[in-house]
DNA sequence: GGGATCCGACGGTTTACGTCA
DNA sequence: TATGACGTAAACCGTCGGATC
């Protein structure tokens, strides 16, 4: 139930910011390359199979049966070897195992040379194939069903554990981002200033973001307003050097912000 | 080619158990 | 010490997609 929920607010959370992030997603795209982990396939949702899921499936009588099936195995199972695994989790005294033998689930805590084992097993490879279950159920004493779930949940957490890492990294994406376009906003309504008082200006040393513009080849920050047709993003990296450590921005669209609101691009 | 079945994986949920105020 | 709230992790369930027949 608190995993759930968590699942949940940490969907919303993500959600959340998405949507601040949209605006940005030309200049993101390009950052996000080198910040997370590149190990793994990304979480980004396109290919999220939950969202494809149709409530009428033909399986749910294969399950049913799966699990009849998967219920005769563990009765048996559990005859012969809830001992083995109760002496596997002795951590300590008694120490969890001992209790409620009802007929329902009973769960046995791993050891912590178990879960040792498992963890570096799992370091390995994340998924194991049939036989690599088995040798190490034996090898841990357990049933290959508890090396199987015990592989899915360890998935499941650190595919939980990425996720946040990931939020928080968009999260300081977005307020980078927002940084930078406050600054950038200011830095042109500095310009305008001194657009409207050229005497000054001639004394004045160059803005530091100040670009060439692609289309009418004239400083960015005095021509485009002539032209405003003209002044249509590029590409945002198009001008950025490798290893430049500000957060990459379009300068063109603050000035597109400023200089064209009536007319949004198509 | 298309349906039936099996199987493994996954997301979500339930529940036993440990910890702590 | 007892207890209830809470977190964690093992186990379960339903579903999906690929493989095979």
């Amino acid at each position: 139930m608190a995993m759930g929920n968590m699942n949940v607010a940490l969907l919303m959370k993500e959600i959340e910011l998405y949507e601040c992030i949209i605006p940005f997603l030309p200049s993101l795209e390009m950052s996000l390359e080198g910040g997370i982990d590149v190990n793994r396939a990304p979480l980004l949702y396109p290919e999220d199979d939950n969202a494809a899921s149709s409530p009428n499936s033909t399986v749910s009588s294969i399950s049913a049966g799966k699990r009849a099936e998967r219920e005769l195995m563990g009765d048996h199972e559990h005859e012969g070897e809830r001992t083995s695994c109760s002496q596997g989790s002795d951590e300590g005294d008694g120490g969890g195992t001992g209790g409620a033998d009802g007929d329902g689930r009973k769960k046995l805590r791993l050891s912590r040379e178990q879960s040792m084992v498992l963890e570096e097993t799992f370091k390995e490879h994340s998924t194991l194939n049939p036989k690599q279950k088995l040798a190490l159920a034996e090898q841990l004493n357990l049933r290959p069903r508890q090396v199987e779930v015990w592989f899915q949940n360890r998935r499941a957490r650190t595919k939980l554990k990425q996720t946040e890492v990931d939020c928080e990294y968009l999260k300081r994406c977005c307020e980078n981002l927002t940084r930078e376009n406050r600054r950038l906003q200011k830095e042109v309504q500095e310009l305008r200033a001194l657009k409207l008082s050229p005497q000054l200006y001639k004394n004045m040393s160059p803005p530091t973001t100040l670009t060439m513009c692609p289309s009418c080849e004239r400083v960015a920050a005095l021509s485009c307003s002539s032209s405003p047709a003209t002044s249509a993003p590029i590409g945002p990296f198009s001008r950025q050097k490798s290893g430049q450590q500000s957060v990459p921005i379009n300068p063109w669209a603050a000035l597109q912000m400023h200089q064209e609101p009536a007319n949004p691009p198509p």
